[in-house]
RNA sequence: GGAGAAAUGGCAGAGCGGUUGAAUGCACUGGUCUUGAAAACCAGCAUACCGAGAGGUAUCGGGGGUUCGAAUCCCUCUUUCUCCGCCA
């Protein structure tokens, strides 16, 4: 959520930034800070009246006090006069303030000045790109054809068990699983993120918090009966840990990770897109959550890419980095990098990471704040990143290293499995 | 799931209808004293919004109500604790 006082002062860039998501914001900023004008002046009425109203009550108090029961019962009855009009102050505010609370949910963040304009995933920068396409012998076979002539992953299973997009992962595909999360946390750990096992659900307030709610309430599943979110993400609670909260100092730098399942119910997305591992409704992610003094986020952002690449290269996988356009940005982010691995076997990129500085837009929903150097509190910026998502990290490992033999493991993760080849 | 008790500032803990944004203690910050520190003493120390400022308004778990006036009374929700039941 933009901040209020923000756009008071520059409304006009922030209509400038925004026209990069493609669409002009122009007439919900003017609505919002006529709005605003309109709230101030009725806020300072209905303030006044409720300072009259006050000093009679406590003129009320002294008199009972004293003893002058008479002369108080008469000022009661000046009381009456304000009764009515502070009643329909207050609801005046009230609905101004709604009105504006409204507009400024649907108000996304705005996108930093190197972001590029545009419209969709076609116009997206490609920052960077790593590493060698696989070359094979034969025919590389896709994901889902290798998990079933292997019997590790079981998508027919989770079709009867549950529904489609909850696979059940199998024997080695399982350890394999398993052994890609540890080295992810491992990894993690030792760039000094500290690892928590978060709820995998969360209450009203927490995806509010983080902007899941109420702009994008249909990607989540609702447990109704008890009004709680299965997380679409382990953003959620790990950011939410810090919602209402107020650093002491200046001096901070919160660094955390954790593994998850994630639950999206992917509404709408069907077709060559989903097949196999590529979209899912329960997957596995290893998240890294940041909050940052604003002098500092820039430089955190830089770390985190470094840190999502350093992964990729462990695992030898070929890969870029597409600084997202504003049109493709996130909601609530401010500049977004997305790595993506490239799939022989599909022949075509998948996305496995996101890593996001959201600045300020979600410290505001969340009160999340430090109190500066002149005891002030001012708001902290906030970053995240998955480091990494496994499903598709896991279709580009079968498919890139798949041999006639089988399925070799990249080096790195021999530690955590107790074979050398999925055969 | 049933019965009871409770929720107050960073923490502990008073207040139970009137001048209380809230006693007191601890913690914290600044000062005096000291070669330095401790101790002692003095001062400060919630958040948000409106206002150029003076100042004003709101907030004592959340929401609603009674009243001229609510931290204090009533309703409701949430959470915590104790006891009983069930249980990985």
């Amino acid at each position: 959520m933009l901040e209020i006082t923000r756009i008071r002062a520059e409304k006009d860039i922030l209509i400038e930034g925004l026209k990069k998501r493609g669409v002009d914001f122009s007439p919900q900023l003017n609505e919002i800070t006529a709005l605003d004008e309109s709230w101030r002046a009725k806020k300072s009425e209905m303030e006044s009246v409720q300072s009259e109203s006050n000093k009679i009550s406590k003129e009320i108090g002294k008199l009972m006090g004293a003893g002058k029961i008479e002369e108080a019962n008469a000022a009661k009855e000046q009381t009456a006069q304000f009764k009515l009009k502070e009643q329909t102050l207050k609801d005046e505010v009230s609905k101004l303030e709604e009105q504006i609370q409204e507009l400024l949910y649907d108000i996304p963040n705005v996108p930093q000045n190197i972001v590029p304009a545009g419209k969709s995933e076609d116009d997206n920068e490609i920052v960077e790109e790593v590493g060698q396409k696989v070359q094979f012998s034969g025919t590389p076979l896709p994901h889902w054809e290798l998990a079933k002539k292997y019997d590790i992953i079981d998508f027919e299973l989770g079709v009867k068990v549950t529904g489609a997009g909850f696979p059940f992962y199998k024997g080695k595909g399982a350890k394999l699983q398993r052994a890609l999360i540890n080295f992810f946390l491992m990894e993690a750990d030792k760039a000094g993120y500290t690892e928590y096992i978060p709820p995998l659900m969360v209450n009203e307030a927490s995806g509010i918090g983080t902007g899941q709610l109420p702009d994008k309430e249909g990607q989540m599943y609702h447990a109704t009966k008890d009004n709680l979110f299965l997380i679409p993400t382990s953003e959620v609670p790990l950011t939410n840990i810090y919602r209402d909260v107020i650093l002491p100092g200046e001096d901070f730098s919160i660094k955390m990770t954790g593994y998850t399942p994630n639950f999206r119910r992917e509404a709408g997305s069907y077709g060559s897109d989903v097949r196999g591992l590529n979209r899912l409704h329960q997957f596995d992610k290893v998240e890294l959550v940041r909050i940052e003094h604003p002098d500092n986020s820039e430089k955190a952002l830089e770390e985190m890419v470094n840190h999502v690449k350093g992964l990729l290269e462990k695992l030898g996988l070929q890969y870029r980095i597409l600084r997202l356009c504003g049109g493709d940005l996130g909601f609530t982010s401010a500049i977004t990098y997305d790595f993506e691995v490239f799939s022989a076997a599909q022949e075509k990129w998948l996305e496995v990471s996101s890593v996001s500085l959201f600045e300020t837009f979600q410290a505001n929903r969340l009160k999340l704040r430090f109190r500066n150097a002149n005891k002030k509190t001012q708001l902290c910026h906030t970053l995240n990143g998955s480091a990494l998502a496994l499903p598709r990290i896991l279709a580009a490992l079968l498919e890139n290293y798949q041999t006639p033999e089988g399925i070799e493991i990249p080096e790195v993760l021999e530690k955590y499995l107790n074979f050398k080849i999925i055969n």
